[in-house]
DNA sequence: AATCGCTGTCATCTG
DNA sequence: GCCAGATGACAGCGA
C-alpha cells in the first residue's frame, strides 16, 4: 500500500504543481496566518490536523489494522478539505507554503518516487515547497529518502519550523482553522476534490508512479461505507476513468483564478503533455499506461478516417488498404465523379495504384482484342468505362493501320461472320466453328493469358482484378501471334468471340459495352451506324447473350446462397431439436425425482401420523394436499365402490378421526 | 472413361 | 409488344 500514500501525496503535490503552472503562487502561509504548522498538532489524536506518520499506514493498511476512524484517515481527509478550501478560495489564491511543506511531509515513500515528466516546473515547485519546509524534514528520514534527488539539497535550509519535526500549534488555532474549514461549506466539496485528485491521480498513473506496486483497489477494504466511499473514490477508479476525468480538471480550476483562460489552456497543455503527449514518448509504456498511450494515437487516425469517409462515397469508405481495384478503375475511367469523391491522398493512392498496374500506359497501346477481352470480363467495371480508354483503343486498334486488327477483320469477317449468317444461329455455329476460323482467331488471340482470366467467362471484377494478366498478353500477341497453346487459345477464342465479331462488324463498341450500355444508347447504336439487319441482329444477340450470362451468374449465385442458407437453417433446426430433446429429458428426470421426493416425504409424514386409535396412516388411504395458503392437510382418499365394498365404513371413521 | 463442377447459352416465363 | 431479368435445361470444358 505504499502506492496509496504516494497516490494521495503525489496527488496533492501534483495539484500544487498544477496550480503553479497556471500561475497561482503556492503560499499556504497567508492562509494559515503563518503561524499554523500543520506538521504536528499536539492536541490529541482526534484532531484532524495531527501530523500523521502517513508512511505508517503502509504496513498497517494491508492488514486492516487501521481503523476507518483512525486519526490518520481524519488527517488525510482534513488535507482534502483543505484542498477544497483552496479550490473554493477563488481567484487570487496564495497557497501557504506550509501546506506545501506539509504535503511534502506526507510523501513518505521515496524509493519509488520519481520526478514527473514536466520536471522543470515540477522540480521548481517541489523544490520551493521543500525549501519552505525547513529542517524538520531533516529528522524525517523517510522524507529525506523521499526526494533526495530533487529536494534533499534544499532541506538544509532554515525554515519557520523547528528542526524537531514537531510543530506545535495551539488548540485554539486548530479550532480556528476548523472553523474556517466549516465556513467554506460543503457545497460541491467532495466531488470536485475527488475529481481533481482523480485527475492528478491520472497524472500519477501516467507517470508510472503507481504502476509498480499493488493495484489500488478497495475491493478488499473491509471498512465501513463512509470511509470506504472516500477511499474508494481514490482507489477503486481505473485508469481509463482517470483519463476520462482529466478533462474535468479545467472545470475545477475554473473556480480558482480569474485568469482561467490561461489556466485552462495551460491545463490542457499540461494534460496534453501528460496524456496526449504521452504518445510522443513522454510516458513510459508500462502497465496501464500502455493502454493510454496506445489509445491516444487513434485520434488522428480516426480523424483521418472520418475525413476520408466523409469525403468519399459510401462504397469507398473502406479505406485505402481495402481499396478495391474497381475503385482504382473508377478513378481512371471516371475522373470527374470519383475525383470529387476521393480527394487528396486517396487520389494519390488511386493514381499510384494505376501507375503500379500500368493501366495508363498499357491502355494506350492495348490492341482491340485484348481490350475487348478486358471489357468482356467485367461489365460492372466497364459499365463506367464508357469514355476514353476502351473505345479509343478499340477504334484505334480496329483501324486499318493495325495489322492484327486488319487481319482479323479481313479474315474473320470473311471466314466466320458471313458464314455464320444470321445472328440467330450464331451460337451453335460458333460452337462448331471450323478449325480454319479458329486458326484465324489464333493469329491474334492472346497466348499468355492468365488461366484464371480465361477460365472466368464471366464479367466479374475478379478477372479484371488482375490487370497484369490481361495486359501482358497484349505484347505476347504481337510478339508471338502464332502460339501453340491451344487450350488457352481456345479459351481466348471462347471469351473473345463476341468481341471478335463485334470488331468484325466495325461497331465502335466492344461487346461488353454493348451489353452494359443503356437501351437507348444501344438503340442509337443500332440505328445510327448504318448497320445491316444482319449486323443489328448480331449486336442484339451479343447483348442478349451478355445479359443472360450475367443473369445466369447471378442466378447461380443466388441459388448457391439459398442452398447455403437452407443448409444453415437445417443445422440450426437440428441443433434446436437436439436442445429441446435434452431439455425434455432433463425435465422428465427432474419431474421423476420430484415425484420420488414427494412420495418419500409423504411416506415419512404418514409414518409420523397416527389416527385416533393410534394406528399409522397409510398413503393408500390418505393423501397430502397443499392448500393455497400453504397449509398441508391430510385428506382421506374416497374410493368409489371398491373401497366402500372392501373397507366398508371404516375409512369414514378414520377420516373423521384424522382431520386434526 | 466416367464424373463433377463451372460456365455459357438457349428457351421460357414474369413483371 | 418490347425489354430486362430470372430460371431451368443443355452442352462444352477442365480437373
Amino acid at each position: 500500500m505504499q502506492n496509496v500514500k504516494k497516490y494521495f501525496t503525489e496527488g496533492l503535490i501534483q495539484f500544487t504543481i498544477l496550480l503553479s503552472l497556471i500561475g497561482v503562487r503556492v503560499d499556504v502561509d497567508s492562509y494559515l496566518n503563518g503561524s499554523y504548522s500543520p506538521l504536528e498538532i499536539s492536541d490529541g489524536p482526534s484532531s484532524a490536523y495531527i501530523q500523521t506518520p502517513f508512511h505508517s499506514l503502509r504496513d498497517n493498511w494491508d492488514g486492516y489494522s487501521v481503523h476507518p476512524k483512525c486519526p490518520e484517515l481524519d488527517y488525510f481527509f482534513a488535507c482534502r478539505r483543505l484542498l477544497d478550501e483552496v479550490r473554493a478560495l477563488g481567484s487570487p489564491i496564495r497557497f501557504p507554503t506550509q501546506l506545501s511543506a506539509w504535503l511534502v511531509h506526507q510523501v513518505p515513500d521515496s524509493s519509488e518516487f520519481r520526478e514527473p515528466p514536466n520536471s522543470t516546473s515540477n522540480s521548481n515547485v517541489s523544490a520551493g515547497l521543500l525549501s519552505e519546509s525547513t529542517g524538520e524534514e531533516a529528522n524525517d528520514t523517510e522524507l529525506l529518502a523521499v526526494d533526495e534527488s530533487h529536494t534533499a539539497p534544499q532541506l538544509s535550509g532554515p525554515g519557520p519550523y523547528p528542526s524537531t519535526g514537531a510543530c506545535e500549534i495551539p488548540n485554539e488555532e486548530v479550532e480556528e482553522l476548523k472553523g474556517r474549514i466549516q465556513e467554506y461549506g460543503d457545497e460541491g466539496r467532495e466531488e470536485p476534490v475527488s475529481l481533481t485528485q482523480l485527475a492528478l491521480s491520472s497524472t500519477l498513473e501516467h507517470e508510472g508512479l503507481l504502476g509498480s506496486g499493488a493495484p489500488l483497489s478497495s475491493s478488499e477494504d473491509p471498512h465501513p461505507p463512509d470511509i470506504d466511499q472516500h477511499w474508494s473514490q481514490f482507489l477503486s477508479l481505473p485508469i481509463y476513468e482517470f483519463d476520462d476525468l482529466d478533462p474535468l480538471v479545467p472545470q475545477q480550476l475554473s473556480d480558482l483564478d480569474a485568469d482561467i483562460s490561461s489556466a485552462i489552456s495551460q491545463d490542457v497543455s499540461l494534460r496534453d503533455a501528460m496524456v496526449t503527449g504521452s504518445v510522443y514518448d513522454m510516458i513510459p509504456p508500462r502497465g496501464g499506461v500502455r493502454t493510454l498511450v496506445a489509445r491516444q494515437p487513434r485520434g488522428p487516425l480516426f480523424r483521418l478516417e472520418s475525413t476520408n469517409s466523409s469525403n468519399s462515397s459510401p462504397g469507398t469508405t473502406t479505406g485505402l488498404v481495402a481499396l478495391p481495384n474497381a475503385v482504382v478503375v473508377n478513378g481512371t475511367r471516371n475522373g470527374s465523379s470519383s475525383h470529387g469523391a476521393l480527394e487528396g491522398c486517396l487520389d494519390e493512392a488511386v493514381f499510384d495504384q494505376i501507375n503500379l498496374l500500368g493501366l495508363d500506359g498499357c491502355l494506350e497501346t492495348m490492341d482491340a482484342q485484348l481490350l475487348g477481352i478486358l471489357q468482356g470480363i467485367d461489365p460492372r467495371v466497364l459499365e463506367d468505362l464508357d469514355s476514353d480508354s476502351g473505345l479509343s483503343l478499340e477504334s484505334s486498334s480496329r483501324g486499318p493501320d493495325s495489322p492484327s486488327a486488319s487481319e482479323v477483320s479481313s479474315s474473320s469477317s470473311s471466314s466466320f461472320f458471313e458464314d455464320e449468317g444470321g445472328a440467330t444461329g450464331y451460337s451453335s455455329e460458333v460452337d462448331s466453328l471450323p478449325s480454319k476460323s479458329i486458326a484465324n482467331y489464333h493469329t491474334w488471340s492472346p497466348v499468355d493469358f492468365s488461366e484464371s482470366v480465361w477460365h472466368d467467362h464471366s464479367y466479374s471484377s475478379a478477372a479484371f482484378s488482375e490487370p497484369s494478366a490481361t495486359t501482358f498478353p497484349h505484347k505476347a500477341i504481337k510478339e508471338e501471334p502464332f502460339s501453340d497453346e491451344d487450350g488457352e487459345d481456345d479459351e481466348a477464342r471462347e471469351l473473345s468471340r463476341d468481341e471478335l465479331r463485334t470488331r468484325a462488324l466495325h461497331v465502335p463498341f466492344s461487346a461488353a459495352e454493348i451489353v452494359s450500355m443503356p437501351v437507348e444508347e444501344f438503340l442509337e447504336l443500332l440505328e445510327g451506324h448504318g448497320l445491316s439487319p444482319t449486323q443489328v441482329a448480331f449486336l442484339r444477340d451479343i447483348r442478349r447473350r451478355g445479359k443472360n450470362k450475367l443473369a445466369a451468374q447471378n442466378c447461380r449465385k443466388r441459388k448457391l446462397d439459398a442452398i447455403t442458407g437452407l443448409q444453415e437453417e437445417v443445422e440450426r433446426l437440428q441443433a434446436q431439436r437436439s436442445r429441446l430433446l435434452r431439455e425434455r429429458q432433463h425435465t422428465a428426470k427432474a419431474l421423476g425425482a420430484a415425484g420420488q421426493r414427494m412420495e418419500h416425504l409423504s411416506r415419512d409424514i404418514f409414518s409420523r401420523l397416527r389416527d385416533g386409535s393410534g394406528r399409522p396412516l397409510t398413503p393408500e388411504r390418505y393423501t397430502l394436499q397443499c392448500e393455497a395458503n400453504g397449509r398441508v392437510v391430510v385428506q382421506h382418499i374416497r374410493r368409489p365402490s371398491v373401497a366402500t365394498t372392501t373397507a366398508g365404513g371404516k375409512p369414514d371413521k378414520r377420516k373423521k378421526e384424522k382431520k386434526p
